[in-house]
DNA sequence: AGTATATATAACTGAATAGTTTTGTACTGG
DNA sequence: CCAGTACAAAACTATTCAGTTATATATACT
């Protein structure tokens, strides 16, 4: 896939808060089946399943095989490529950046407290 | 705006080519008109009105006066907000996070060479 | 074999998107 | 005041989107 289409379908699969959540959720929790993420939703099954195409399509999840099951996974690639392409365009806007800065502050203080892993 | 329209709005907002292309374009040569945005690309002037509407309502561009002219103006902050939360859900997806790892250490690198401003 | 479970696919609907062309509006400068 | 410039708004079209219900498929269980 061409970098600008893999960027608009990371983006458009972004956009959405159920998807939001689901990513959400599988940060957490690890991989989960379409029936347990579904629950939460007040929302049909096949509903669930059309978002996951798109998370899928935008390389954001994989599925794997467990009896019926098809648990989903977290793929973060993509995530990593929409934080570079954001983060890239900071040497420019810099100025109006205070508030991504205290993040990348947190960020580094998690970092140390963690240790170095 | 609630915190999850805000990020729909801007995660739909980077979601199109066009518009990402106007914001890099922004960040580069500060305030541009309208027509002078529109010049590069294979579109309408109109076409180009209703992306601009499309950031406006993301918050990512704003726009001023200048006799006939509305020269638009980049503001970051709903970029800030979403890299917030890309990296916010960093420490889950740390594993798969090297190439996020090299732009975050070119940034800091980037920082250090330029001094603490 | 027959039923239950987990998920996908199909067919449909309504709303939103991205583009067009045409027309209107606001300001400028002779 | 009038022509030109810069832009916005309206009206239209085709496509995509997000949801629905109903049906099909795949695997497991007894």
């Amino acid at each position: 896939m061409a970098d600008t289409a893999r960027l608009d379908a990371t983006f458009h699969a972004l956009s959405d808060p159920t998807r939001r959540a689901i990513l959400a959720r599988l940060a957490r929790e690890g991989d989960v089946t379409v029936m347990d993420l579904a629950e939460p939703f007040a929302m049909s099954q096949p509903a669930i399943s059309k978002h996951l195409k798109v998370l899928e399509k935008a390389g954001l999840v994989s599925r794997g095989r467990d009896a019926q099951k098809r648990p989903v996974h977290l793929e973060a690639q993509p995530l990593a490529e929409v934080t570079g392409w954001l983060i890239e365009y900071r040497k420019y806007w810099q100025a109006q950046f205070e508030r991504l800065d205290d993040l990348l502050e947190e960020l580094q203080q998690l970092e140390k407290l963690a240790g170095k892993n």
